[in-house]
DNA sequence: CTTCTTTATCGTAATATTGCAATAAGACAA
DNA sequence: TTGTCTTATTGCAATATTACGATAAAGAAG
């Protein structure tokens, strides 16, 4: 089908695994990676950091927009992107409890 | 084309984008915080706490061990999943230095 | 105004993902 | 052996994603 059923799992969920979609391809992480490394925000910037075309990276970047992970500031004739802390703080919370049983032993 | 560029990418930014798709379907998630709830390892357990044909939730399971997030163990006539600790471990590595930019300020 | 620069969107093609019924494969019991 | 239980795989249809060229939209510069 290709649909996922949102509708039978909970909120919480759904909303951890958009998040981790978001950042489910490489490319995404190198923008992520690049804004978190404060070099520069400007879309242009990004365009010319990774090895994809315009039109693919403003995908990208709309994707990344749209699941919360960064923010888009219009400065006059470009945009600025930057991360978004409260969605990401909000990520790292949603996973904490995870990271948090790993260090118990496991069942088998 | 729907063809991931994976070559122009490092292996880190492979990795990390490989372990975020991989958790970035509701039903994944769901798994994973099922195993990690520790309830119950076996497999058709997994299947009937979730709202998913056995067939669909044995493909998530593939995808999860796929990317290493899990790990089955025969157990007899069952299979008993459970989560894969240095897997996990090596997933808040590489997202840690995200999680700590964050802390400081941005510039937009 | 016109032109340039920058970013977003559209259209399209190729590939990937999701979901399930049907079926296969394996272990166990009798 | 046969039958049952459990999990994996196959085959298919529907939808989603990825990528890029072309083009649109909007502000800056002249």
């Amino acid at each position: 089908m290709g649909l996922t059923k949102t509708d039978n799992f909970t909120t919480e969920q759904n909303e951890l695994a958009a998040l981790a979609k978001a950042l489910g391809h490489p490319a995404r992480v190198a923008i992520i990676e690049y804004l978190s490394s404060q070099a520069d925000c400007v879309c242009g910037s990004i365009v010319d950091a990774l090895p994809l075309a315009q039109a693919t990276v403003s995908q990208h970047l709309k994707e990344l927009k749209n699941a919360g992970l960064i923010q888009g500031n219009i400065e006059g004739n470009s945009v600025c992107y930057c991360l978004n802390p409260e969605k990401w703080k909000k990520f790292k919370l949603m996973l904490e409890p995870i990271f948090t049983h790993i260090e118990q032993p496991v069942c088998c």
